[in-house]
DNA sequence: CAAACACATTGAACGTCGTTCATGACTACC
DNA sequence: GGTAGTCATGAACGACGTTCAATGTGTTTG
């Protein structure tokens, strides 16, 4: 019978996961709350504690398999689209990514509104999960400036992801730019179809 | 003697915001708290109620005055550039926002960490606020693209503004992709000098 | 000027939050 | 089957924003 406990202690942080990935997508980040997911999760309030170092580390399991979901949309949206030009990439994926933040708007709020102040350390995965998305973004940008240094492409890739990114958390968000969709990915195509052209 | 009360109220307001301001400023939005606040101010926990609706409608306060100073710099960066091209003004204005976010990164940051999910009814003067700084983005775009009617303008405008705020956002803050702000400006530079040209 | 009323101010108390830890229960080993 | 060690439990803690009965002050009236 050894291991029995390592084996409830395992099942329990799957189900805790589970239950807090379903209430950020239901409600949003700051609807995740201990006492509840415990109620919902059948255990004790104590028990996410003894499973989780606190509250913060859960969401950034959740962010996990975000980040998993969201490269994967973006990688995909590359499948079948290698002839394309560069910049039709750029801009492929650059949808892929407002169509993953729009139809999954809390989950991916999520990723950027989780607290990591108190923690130093951002976990590695984090950085390495995003180091793969802007090597997605820094290989059509290769082909556009192949005159540009490593350094040199770099920066522009972390410019038009965050480019992008802005596009997308403003336009989605009522308060300040909020717009349809389809005019998002409009700004998009309109901001990096110039990208290259000279 | 009739409204001394007033006048009490009136400038225990204004303490209240040039202290919240400062402690905004000093150690951001997530560490102003209303009993320390009240400490400061030597008054009552409770006369914060009297005088502001909630702790919200005072922090609007504060992100009134900081809409204030960052649409006066942008605004500010234009004076003897006016014969600059257009392109070269956007440049202008958006490293001028740049600036503004990196020199009052606190202040900058209260602007759009601020809850305003309850409270359906974002302010006017912050929707207004906004029009303005749109409208400096729009000027030198109608010069560029005369061709486009006001709709296409204002996607555009909106585009742009979207974009310059996604990297310095995501530039400024550590985690995702903190960059010193001389790459940042360089980002931008990159981005925008691009526009426009075909 | 004084008295009585209206209203502003106060801070203890409330409900909620994340987190902790003494206690009691259960597992694992002999 | 008994015992030592480990784990789960949920009441309790401190901090938070917010409220409201009680207290104090300003204003008005006789």
């Amino acid at each position: 019978m050894a291991g029995k406990v390592e084996a409830r202690r395992a099942a329990l942080r799957e189900k805790l996961v589970e239950l807090a990935e379903a209430q950020i997508v239901a409600e949003g980040l700051g609807s995740l709350k201990a006492r509840q997911l415990a109620k919902e999760a059948g255990c004790a309030l104590g028990a996410i504690y003894n499973v989780f170092e606190d509250m913060t580390a859960l969401v950034l399991e959740v962010n996990g398999r975000t980040f998993q979901q969201l490269g994967a949309t973006v990688r995909g949206s590359l499948e079948g689209a290698e002839h394309l030009d560069p910049n039709a990439r750029l801009i492929r994926m650059s949808h892929a990514y407002l169509g993953y933040a729009a139809d999954n708007t809390h989950l991916w709020r999520a990723l950027f509104d989780v607290d990591m102040s108190t923690e130093n350390a951002v976990p590695q995965w984090y950085m390495q999960a995003l180091g793969e998305l802007f090597a997605l973004i820094a290989a059509p940008l290769a082909e556009l400036f192949p005159e540009k240094d490593r350094d040199e492409l770099s920066l522009m890739t972390r410019a038009l992801f965050s480019s992008v990114h802005g596009m997308v958390l403003l336009g989605l968000q009522q308060r300040i730019s909020g717009v349809p969709r389809d005019q998002i990915a409009e700004m998009i195509s309109q901001v990096l179809g110039q990208i290259g052209k000279n």
